[in-house]
DNA sequence: TTTTAAAATGTGTACGCACACATTTACTTT
DNA sequence: AAAGTAAATGTGTGCGTACACATTTTAAAA
């Protein structure tokens, strides 16, 4: 028959005390004799006492209050991929007392990070999920938020210094490597390969600098072919950001771009389009809508997800499992590196929960 | 300030009635005079009440079985897989009153499918998954499940007439397109590609022929090289097996090898590597152990995942969704068609949870 | 020894819901 | 009009845990 799960009542009959001792034991909330405590843990170790989750959240009854820092949603639809994210976390956990409230600064602006990173501190939430793509400005603040004993949760950009509770995101050196496996792929012509990092800020390139690492090792170690890479810094405000893309065409040794960031392909492939270079392997970031259709139409050949989404959403329930069940977490929780191509793409957009 | 959550005692003193009647509304338990539903129901229009699963499930107390039917582990390390999703589930959820039972049955043996199928269906659990591997034998136990109001959840193979709770799988035709993708990319000479089937029962192929017309279909559409496509039904225990195989290796024209079991992935990798024959691309399914050393190797070029341990855990979750928490489950769980290749398998292997 | 405070332990209520059971109301039947 | 019955409605307890508070025990101080 089914085996009735342990509850504290049964642990506290065992031991020959009350419930309110074992629940004293088992949160050390001190006030137990020696004595008692030595047969709680007596009775715990025979035992495998599971506690009934359901029951702990019910009665403890918190609300606890989660403010998620991300860039603008506005500015990038990559980011607006997390808002989403959020939401969805918003509305899973809104029933368990759970408030999680977003904060955005502007994505080009080391000042408005700064700034709503403090505003975030001074509400002083019960934990915090952020992407901090600032690095030297990020440090201080997770001093601040270690200073008042704030848990939170990095996602998208990897700090390790910072230490938070957990890490979600991916491992960017492998990013680029997987980007070159997808670009090397029957290659068979040798010739020149373009990295292109598409942004409006370069100076927070170190972030892409990493996936450009691992694209340049993979082809030194595993390539039977000798390609030329060359990499480009371009800012598409730049006036002369498509003329410099043009020249990059107009080289009929090129045999293939790959763009480190996920709005940057959008771009880079209706570049390509215009001068009709389909020819050209195009391997980026991302199931951005515009990325589907470039991915469909055939510009874009390979789509490397990051699953800005789940990250975020994940990233809350990491902090949720913290807070509420008081759950370990993994102190990092990379996600696989998802290769798109045209013949799974309908597979990825159909399963919601993935 | 935090907005306390509707409670059903809120809906009853707005409806000006009793918790007992919002009840019975809410769950239809009749004896509700046409009044008090018309003023509870009113109440329900204006506010959003979104009842506390945890309250409902702890206070429901109920004790669920649930009976998970799949082919024995250790006839297939697919299964082992599937099983390991079984046990996960287990753990997870033992906690909350669910026990999930395993009934395994002979993968080559019809008889002893219907035989378990039959054992289950007389313990009476109050959900079943299962992996209705043998089509005929599987139509009437269906109908079984459905007289005695059994819900029940299909994975790894669906059967569409059988009117399940929800199917989780992935979509076959589609998978052998992508099959096809991966085996075109980079080919630039004419030349021939095997498909096999290689499986102890032939007979139970339907499932795998609609991998083959995915990938055929592809090729047919979408490849600029005009292939010569042959398939192979073979059984790893017939004498002959290597001889037939060998001869096909043999073809200086082979490009390309495609399996359609993950099991056969391996056998087919120990024989081109046997053969030395590492230069035809080898395309097949699953995260096998053997199927990853022969990846890493580069024997095999390209995995799809069909995640079997993710199929069955998630499998139980819907059921318990269904019966626990009376959340709908959707009807289809198409699991995305995962490319695993030398460069992200480990991002694969690293994160638990996807 | 008695008093007093602190330490140890036990008890009771709340969390939101389900469900059994008690009570009230409305409607027949005699 | 009284009794009887079924329908409608309300009340109370339990689920397993957390936590505040009451009670008991122990040890130190008078």
């Amino acid at each position: 028959m089914v085996e009735k799960n342990i509850r504290i009542k049964d642990i506290a009959r065992l031991a020959g005390v009350s419930v309110g001792t074992v629940d004293r034991v088992l949160h050390n909330r001190g006030r137990v004799s020696p004595e008692a405590l030595q047969k709680v843990t007596a009775v715990m170790e025979q035992i495998d006492y599971k506690p009934n989750l359901l029951a702990r959240t019910l009665g403890s009854n918190k609300n606890y209050r989660i403010a998620a820092i991300l860039p603008d949603p506005n500015q990038d639809p990559y980011w607006a991929q997390s808002s989403l994210g959020i939401t969805q976390a918003q509305l899973e956990w809104a029933q368990y007392g759970i408030q999680v409230e977003l904060f955005l600064f502007d994505l080009l602006d080391r000042d408005s990070f700064q700034k709503t990173a403090h505003r975030v501190h001074l509400a002083r939430p019960d934990g915090i999920l952020i992407a901090p793509t600032f690095y030297h400005e990020a440090l201080p603040i997770f001093e601040l938020f270690r200073e008042t004993d704030i848990p939170f949760v990095l996602f998208n950009t990897n700090i390790p210094e910072a230490k938070p509770l957990s890490f979600i995101g991916q491992n960017l050196l492998q990013s680029g490597r997987v980007g070159a496996e997808l670009m090397n792929l029957g290659q068979h012509e040798k010739g020149t390969l373009a990295v292109l990092h598409i942004d409006e800020d370069i100076q927070d390139s170190v972030h892409l600098l990493e996936k450009e690492r691992g694209f340049r090792e993979y082809f030194k170690e595993k390539s039977k072919i000798d390609f030329d890479i060359v990499d480009f810094n371009m800012n598409p405000k730049d006036p002369s950001f498509e003329d410099q893309f043009k020249t990059l065409l107009e080289d009929k040794n090129l045999r293939g771009v790959f763009v480190s960031t996920s709005k940057g392909t959008a771009v880079a492939a209706s570049i390509i389009e215009k001068y009709g270079r389909e020819d050209i392997r195009l391997v980026g970031y991302d199931m951005l809508e515009e990325n589907l259709r470039y991915l469909k139409s055939g510009v874009i050949d390979f789509l490397i997800n990051q699953n800005p989404k789940r990250q975020a959403s994940l990233g809350i329930s990491h902090l949720v499992n913290h807070l509420m069940f008081k759950k370990g977490t993994p102190s990092t929780d990379l996600f696989p590196l998802e290769v798109i191509t045209q013949q799974n793409v309908e597979s990825y957009l159909g399963s919601g929960i993935h």
